[in-house]
DNA sequence: ATCAAGTCTGAAACTTGTTCTAGATTAGCG
DNA sequence: CGCTAATCTAGAACAAGTTTCAGACTTGAT
């Protein structure tokens, strides 16, 4: 196990109001957490992330993991951060190759929702508990929202987005969780996520101000 | 999770396979338990359904709760199905008014919302239990997901949908599930669900066979 | 180096979903 | 009616999320 973190000091790239700064001892012990979590639902989902197993594996305190994400469904929200930042740096490398906005989106989605084929448990627990989430945990889904957000209007080569723009924007995502949750409960087959993935995106064209009703 | 007893699931006003038809008092009893379980989460939303709350007040031992409804997510699928009956049923009896299906199914949506509006604990115990459930419900979620077709279809006005329509239909419920969960948990207002619905009920019109692209 | 405040640890306790058991009731049938 | 299998009941027991607590360890400032 790679117990090594040099951590620069600075809190994650994303704006983020970070509290307290934390020492670089409780940014590694973050880091073992995270990746205890990540790891324990890499094998078996949500039910397998047990916190006394995240514990263990982080080789911390039950109290300390509790201080550190105040319930199951805060730690898994937060790995799910901690997994999009990732994606999204993988993502920004090579951008989608669409003609239009909406091929572009929905090759991005796909994109994404291949790497999670390829850890379908862990994409389980993270999207389990970005749905089960209650208002204490409003903060951290927000955010992963924005960061999905702003994913999405990359794909789509935007800078100022109109309202219309930003809630087809919305309905996409909401389609994109609905989908994969779906898909993760075995209600939909792939085929049908990437269906409906490219359905929803079209309402891009549909909302976009530069093209005037271009017909399918 | 092993286990599974033969137990009951009636048959619902709509298709169902329904196993073993149940005796009057059994009927009853699955009465009582859908009952408290509705009552108990107007009051206190999820959390406010505890399996021994809900055994107690509807008379029933907790091991019967468990033989009816495997789990607390399977008791509020259930109670999902119900609500959900009861509404198609009010929803009939004032079909929309709009011109266009879209209009005609952003409105039956929106008034499908009112009515979980008032009684938003209730919503929420429902709605969460919908998307956190696992494979081992996929069943009766699936029927839920029918049951919810079958109103937008209505609000259509269609006999035929295409498979481009259905898909749109699909995705008009993903975003109906989350732009609820969004609202619920207080990071989305009244206001924007509305707009998302109205938003992504324009796909109808995109889909429409008999109409050759109105602009909007 | 020292002290106060804040953190971390280990362990036990508490809560609520779920399972199990032994005995009472009920339903269907001859 | 009387029997047998299925169902129901009360209650204990178990599992995993969460809370609590006393004591050991760190940290930051003096």
């Amino acid at each position: 196990m790679p117990a090594q973190a040099k951590v620069a000091k600075v809190e994650a790239s994303t704006s983020q109001p970070a509290s307290p700064p934390l020492t670089e001892r409780q940014e590694a012990r973050r880091r073992r957490i995270l990746h205890a979590s990540a790891q324990l639902a890499s094998r078996g989902g949500f039910d397998a992330v047990q916190m006394r197993e995240v514990a263990e594996s982080s080789q911390v305190a039950l109290g300390t993991l509790y201080r550190y994400f105040p319930s199951k469904i805060h730690l898994l929200v937060a790995t799910m951060q901690d997994q999009l930042e990732h994606m999204h740096g993988t993502l920004r490398k090579k951008p989608p190759q669409g003609e239009t906005a909406a091929e572009r989106v929905a090759e991005t989605l796909m994109r994404a929702f291949r790497a999670l084929q390829r850890e379908p448990h862990l994409a389980d627990a993270m999207v389990r508990a970005l749905t089960f989430a209650d208002r204490s945990v409003s903060p951290e889904v927000d955010q992963v929202s924005r960061q999905t957000t702003v994913i999405i209007l990359d794909a789509m080569g935007l800078e100022n987005p109109t309202p219309e723009q930003l809630s087809a924007v919305r309905v996409i995502e909401h389609t994109w969780h609905s989908a994969l949750i779906t898909w993760l409960s075995g209600r939909a087959s792939i085929a049908q996520v990437k269906i409906d993935i490219e359905t929803v995106c079209r309402l891009i064209d549909l909302t976009d101000p530069t093209a005037t009703g271009k017909p399918s």
